[in-house]
DNA sequence: CTGCAACATTGCAGGGCGTGTAAGAATCTC
DNA sequence: GAGATTCTTACACGCCCTGCAATGTTGCAG
């Protein structure tokens, strides 16, 4: 028994369920473009891929899955690559949170099942089918809780008193909001592009909030935490 | 034919449909809490309400709307008063950009299907639930694409400069944290009450940014990468 | 209070979804 | 090539959700 799933060869039996994978991704896409989701049923999925329809269900849950490309195996693993998230987690690698945060990101943005292509055409879908988007926010979800999780630790090595949950909230809204200015802008060169546009925007309007002298102005006091 | 749905009596058969309505949400919530979202069927929940079980899709178009308790006429309903929708979008009420969204967010709050007593109850099904959270996404990214509309509109009349895509998504992930920190706070106190600390660990996460020196180009660096 | 129009409820029938099971085929390991 | 492991497939089943048509209920006007 070997735990070496990366470093050598990947084996006919993987190499099968990766591209049966993709055949089932492709039909599904193709066919829901054409038909709408309604006008498809996985059997036409499977007629199409040239299997069982019982085999579907070993590769995606749902017919929403396929057509978001989610696979039942997608779900543990992570986009980010073990060392950065331990780095991260320790502290590092910059020992600065934003900077830190931002190397995340761009971690994120480079994974193919987050990164450009897949949003690019993932978000067409979703425009044609809106009920698709429940599934996909739920998935983005279970990365934010991963990073919540991810920030908690690093709190503990390197305190910055700011809660893990709100540090969370914040950087998904960030992402989302330059891929929504990217959209916007018809997909005008790379969504990572919109990246800094946005940060300064987002400072701006927490400066705009910065005016109403509502409370203490001292971000050098990060005690007081209801936790 | 009278148009006046709000003004006066309720009369007989709304007052039986919202009786209704109530009811299948009360014993969808209670069978499921003692039997699991899978140990319930739709035919279980009329069963206990009494009513045929084609009745049902009068009221929710599926089982877990019924548990979230979103009703098949929620959609087009707005949680904010109309003549609040309008003072906003013509730059009211006071002018200024973040007070006047903290008057939104309390009207949000206010909102019986919005407010905490929804989601004080929601969020411990959800998390016994966790298949649910993605219909729960999606009625809140319903929620944030009528704000983004309503931002655009303001800007026309009111320009900030700073796109609505982002105001929206900040002021949602805003309001979702604050939730979030009053959850792990084992639900003390109001869902309001943390609006203020929310608040003030967003300005600092903003402001941490604001003191790297290396700030203009840190996350900004296109990496060149050819994907 | 009677009759009509509008609306709500119900039963029935049916296609599609998703799962348990067990037999057979393909692949991996040695 | 033989055994062990994993994957595919067929079959059966219960549930979800919809369209349709008949029946029952409510609102309104005369």
């Amino acid at each position: 028994m070997s735990f070496t799933t990366s470093p050598r060869a990947p084996g006919l039996r993987e190499r099968k369920k990766a591209a049966r994978h993709a055949a089932f991704v492709d039909a599904a896409r193709e066919l829901v473009r054409s038909h709408g989701l309604d006008g498809v049923t996985i059997e036409d999925i499977c007629q199409r891929v040239g299997v069982s329809p019982r085999t579907f269900f070993n590769y995606f849950a749902s017919k929403e899955d396929v057509v978001l490309g989610i696979g039942v195996e997608d779900g543990a693993r992570s986009p980010i690559p073990v060392e950065l998230v331990e780095a991260f987690a320790a502290g590092g690698p910059s020992g600065v949170l934003v900077d830190d945060l931002a190397a995340l990101v761009a971690s994120i943005l480079d994974d193919p099942v987050t990164g450009p292509q897949r949003v690019e055409c993932v978000m067409g879908i979703i425009e044609a089918e809106p009920r698709l988007i429940g599934r996909e926010l739920r998935m983005m979800e279970e990365r934010r809780i991963a990073l919540q999780s991810l920030l908690e630790r690093r709190e503990l090595t390197a305190p910055t008193g700011i809660a893990p949950a709100v540090t969370a909230s914040l950087l998904m809204a960030f992402v989302r909001a330059a891929v929504e200015l990217w959209n916007e802008s018809g997909q005008a060169g790379r969504a990572a592009d919109y990246l800094p546009t946005t940060r300064d925007q987002l400072r701006r309007l927490v400066l705009l909030g910065e005016a109403t002298p509502a409370s203490s102005p001292s971000p050098n006091e990060p005690k007081e935490e209801p936790q």
